[in-house]
DNA sequence: GCCTTGATGACG
DNA sequence: GTCATCAAGGCA
């Protein structure tokens, strides 16, 4: 028998489709009215999931970023900055902020903590649980190449289609396209791992700050 | 300048 | 398979 562990770790990762089952619930509106640093490690293992004329593509959170509001030089809120790309920042927790990045790339955050203090989590990577050949198409990757789909904030928006007209929807909505819900079949997220944030080089000292988790071990983790 | 990605080429 | 490098691309 060969090395699983090995296997595990190549792009041909399996991914577990379950289109059959229904969708668990989706979170409740105050979920996400915590500090960012807690609210990444709790939406590890929660279901981000999007609806359209498509089709319905989602997957499970595996690796998060908290970015701190003001004091963080990493943020884009640091200093208070206020503008009509950070506004939706210094709203209620549990909206989408979506921002546009490189030109041709998207990032989706989950606003988190209390109105005026502008806390947000990037997604970083998702385990594909359902739509898997839309998100192929979306991405262009034929079968067996399912660890390229959302191994990256840019990869998990292009699989699910999350754009800049996604900017501010209610993720705790049932009535929202884009939605995060408790996973169904349970997800079982076990051990956290935890360490810098990635590509922030320009924060200082908050460059290593560890609030970046991840899943110990999944594939689907960006690096 | 940016909370990224895919292509390319070196190396095992 | 890995790693390093580079440029694409649009908006603040």
């Amino acid at each position: 028998m060969q090395d699983r562990t090995r296997r595990f770790r190549t792009n041909r990762a399996p991914a577990i489709e379950e289109p059959d089952v229904p969708l668990g619930p989706v979170i409740d509106r105050a979920f996400c009215r915590r500090p960012a640093v807690e609210l990444a490690q709790l939406l590890l293992g929660m279901e981000l999931v999007h609806e359209t004329e498509e089709g319905l593509a989602s997957g499970i959170i595996v690796e998060t970023e908290a970015y701190a509001g003001p004091r963080d030089r990493g943020a884009h809120s640091y200093g208070g900055r206020r503008t009509r790309r950070t506004e939706v920042m210094f709203g209620p927790a549990g909206h989408a902020y979506v921002f546009a990045i490189y030109g041709m790339h998207y990032c989706f955050n989950v606003v988190a903590a209390e109105p005026e203090q502008p806390e947000a989590v990037l997604v970083r990577a998702l385990e594909p649980r359902r739509g898997l050949d839309l998100m192929r198409r979306r991405r262009g990757l034929p079968p067996g190449r399912e660890r390229l789909l959302t191994n990256g904030p840019g990869r998990l928006c292009q699989a699910l289609g999350i754009t800049l007209a996604h900017y501010g929807l209610a993720l705790f909505d049932p009535r929202s396209p884009l939605r995060l819900h408790h996973p169904r079949p349970p997800y079982t997220v076990g051990a956290v791992a935890r360490g810098p944030r990635i590509n922030i080089d320009y924060a200082g000292e908050w460059k290593d700050v560890p609030w970046r988790f991840w899943v110990a071990g999944n594939p689907f983790v960006s690096r």
